[in-house]
DNA sequence: ACTGGAAAAGGACATATGTCCTAAATAATT
DNA sequence: AATTATTTAGGACATATGTCCTTTTCCAGT
């Protein structure tokens, strides 16, 4: 991880994102940007909550660890993204381990300054409503669907928002294993039943396997199969 | 439904929730109590949501219906609840049912009321922030303990938290078959396995079943099963 | 108490998924 | 290119869960 106190950028980031309203004069002096390279952790579980973190550049993936050991993937995040908002509002330790995939850059703001700066701030406090509020949806949705429906469906949904998202940097065909595993534990699933899965699809023509990668054959298929679109 | 427009008993029942504050007094003129009865439906899934509620007295369900039909019950709830939260922030339909399970009374607002007296009031904005973080903060537990045990670990939660939770005016031991099938939608898995479940748990002594009704003999032995409560 | 019918529980079988281990494939090394 | 090491896919079996249907239980009405 590496700090940059770099105010000017700070404020070109704010403003590409169209978020400058959202930051008062008084917070934006406070907050600087952060740095971390792929596979570095930003927060861990349980770790102290300090930082409210605004995702600009890059991919990461937030993840949850059971007492057991179990490791279940929550989503994959990119830009524009709020990491530590639920905490901040909730005051409490992180609620989840969050890790860049590539190389990530964050703006991060010390929460005693928003709590001084910000908290009565109606600007900051409805975009934080309108960020968690989303977030809620879509894990509201997610367990839903991920209740409801199998493996295979839910593989399904997943391949076709990986596949056809054009501002994911990290698509080429599709994918590794690592990918793979995480791919598991994001469905929710074992490794080994998602290699089953995929067979059976290949089996059926949806998609083709070829050399680690996953290539989609039936995209109309697919998307039959998966009815909604789980991972946006 | 029965609308009652008695401001007084408003102000009684936002005073005896110690939530005065949060609505000003622009607001509170255009609150009403609103009364369902058992069974009644307070909203539905796809419905145009123009309210915003206040669960003040009884229980309701929350469930959402898949497109084949089937319904998954995403939670129960009790007083102090908001209802439409989401969906007021986020402009959208309401995404869930919600039905009252008891004879129930909310307090209700129109979006339209709160856009123009609240939207800018940092003391409301925050009030749903909180709601909103908890709500999401639950779910996110939900779908992990979801995804990550089987039914027989879920069940031992829930019945711990529906037995033991003294606030419960439905505590009677537990359960009729009604409640069985709703156990079985929350817990996201089928009736017959439930009852399969169920057998178990009475084979290993943990429960005992009795004229329709489920007994804990081994609380400790449960908890142990159970691990972490998910059903607060 | 007896009977018919509704409600609740259970049986039988099929599918979905997990675990553990082995085989196949790929990459690294010489 | 051959050989080894490492990574990826698959086999075998066990468990978890779903579906459909039958049996059992419970209860109203007589």
């Amino acid at each position: 991880m590496k700090e940059i106190r770099d105010n000017e950028q700070v404020k070109a980031y704010l403003s590409a994102f169209r978020i400058e309203s959202v930051f008062n004069d008084q917070i934006v002096p406070h907050m600087s940007l952060y740095q971390f390279d792929p596979g570095e952790s930003i927060c861990g579980q349980g770790d102290v909550a300090q930082h409210l973190f605004v995702l600009v550049k890059g991919k990461v993936k937030i993840y949850t660890t059971s007492p057991e050991g179990k490791t279940l993937i929550l989503s994959f995040k990119m830009p524009l993204e709020i990491i530590g908002d639920i905490e901040y509002v909730r005051d409490s330790d992180f609620i989840n381990t969050v890790e860049a995939v590539s190389s990530v850059c964050m703006i991060g703001v010390d929460d005693h300054w928003l709590k001084k700066y910000a908290d009565n701030d109606p600007g900051f406090l409805r975009f934080l409503l309108e960020i968690i509020a989303r977030k809620f949806y879509i894990k509201s949705n997610s367990l839903s669907f991920n209740l409801m429906y199998p493996v295979e469906v839910r593989l399904a949904s997943y391949i076709l928002s990986v596949s056809f998202d054009a501002s994911d940097d990290q698509f080429k065909g599709w994918l590794n294993s690592a990918s793979l595993t995480d791919a598991a534990n994001l469905i929710g699933t074992s490794y080994r039943h998602l290699n089953r899965v995929i067979r059976k699809l290949c089996l059926e023509g949806l998609i083709e396997r070829k050399k680690g990668r996953i290539l989609v054959r039936d995209r109309k298929g697919l998307s039959a199969l998966a009815g909604r679109n789980l991972y946006e």
